[in-house]
DNA sequence: GTAGGGTTAG
């Protein structure tokens, strides 16, 4: 996170008080400092005074950035946004972005709040811009409504390499990987280039069809591309591999990546062995995780338990809770 | 200066 890091070096109370003793009222320089002060480890509430105390009157970018700031709280972040539209200033589609975004990571996402935005964003012709439209796809995706991703998605005319990963995981995301892999095809036939988001979302919808060919393809794509390196594209593939039932191939990406690998990519390679039934492989692959000092999940559980079941040494196990299979699973070990 | 996309199960 060389990102988080660089911007947590700069203390934004030091930068503001520059700014106080200089007189000075450049308002990039303000608006930026909202941002410093939200993602630093000052607070909203910082972000926010300085935002209601801006020495000139905040432009789209500060209504932007103080929108932005609240994006952990959605429903703060709708109500500073309809103060933004008694104002003068209009939105734009970074504000529609984040506000979107910011909706998405309810649980449930807000749909009615978010099909306002939609409505607001058409009639302000918001909604085919590249940042805006990604958005609309990514939250229809996020709130179950894939056609409706889909929809906003097609709409847009000038397809890059975000709008389409957003497209693709999408319907990688409800199930649809028949879809996904059509818009990852139409991706590569357009020249646009692919990403280690639309691949890793491609290799979802592999996964989900067990389509072993499709397996070696995109894994190929990703060599050729320089994008197997990345963490989370070798745990798709680990994952991919495993439930089309080359498990072997599995193995070696995973053994590859081994010093990298996260719970994750634990759990895929567990459940890829799991879903052979060999609990012989899985049941020693977890020894292996527990001696790394890994704690397993609910995930790792249910893969060793897949395990036994699928090789048949489970008759029966039902309504146990996670220290249940703990139990279970210390005990099968004699431990 | 603000803003969009990722992996494990069901």
């Amino acid at each position: 996170m060389p990102a988080a890091t660089a911007t947590a070096a700069v203390d934004p109370a030091r930068v503001h008080a520059h700014l106080i003793k200089s007189s000075s009222d450049d308002r990039a320089l303000y608006n930026k400092l909202i941002t410093l002060y939200s993602r630093s480890s000052a607070t909203i509430p910082d972000a926010l005074r300085l935002f209601h105390r801006l020495p000139f009157a905040p432009t789209p970018v500060s209504w932007t950035a103080a929108v932005s700031a609240l994006s952990s709280d959605p429903v703060a972040a709708v109500r500073l946004f309809l103060s933004m539209l008694r104002g003068p200033c209009r939105p734009t589609q970074a504000t529609l972005s984040s506000l979107l975004k910011s909706l998405s990571l309810s649980s449930p996402p807000l749909l009615s709040a978010a099909l306002q935005l939609h409505s607001l964003s058409l009639k302000l012709a918001l909604s085919r811009l590249p940042f805006s439209g990604t958005a609309l796809v990514a939250f229809y995706s996020k709130a179950r409504h894939p056609s409706d991703a889909l929809k906003a998605f097609d709409d847009l005319p000038h397809k890059d390499e975000v709008c389409y990963a957003a497209a693709i995981v999408g319907m990688a995301q409800n199930r649809r990987p028949t879809c996904a892999l059509s818009l990852f095809a139409a991706m590569r036939a357009a020249g646009v280039a692919s990403t280690v988001f639309s691949v890793s979302g491609a290799l979802r919808a592999v996964a989900h069809l067990a389509a072993l060919e499709q397996a070696r393809v995109v894994h190929a794509h990703a060599i050729v591309a320089g994008l197997e390196p990345d963490l989370v594209v070798s745990t798709a593939l680990v994952d991919a591999y495993g439930k089309s039932g080359l498990v072997s191939d599995a193995r070696m990406v995973f053994d590859a990546l081994l010093p990298d690998a996260n719970l994750v990519t634990w759990n895929a390679m567990l459940s890829g062995y799991a879903q052979q039934g060999d609990s012989e492989s899985t049941v020693k692959l977890f020894d292996e995780m527990l001696e790394r000092k890994i704690a397993p999940d609910d995930f790792s559980f249910l893969a060793v338990l897949t395990a036994w079941s699928n090789a048949g040494l489970v008759a029966v196990f039902l309504g146990g809770t996670l220290e249940d299979c703990r139990e279970f699973y210390h005990g099968f070990n004699g431990r």
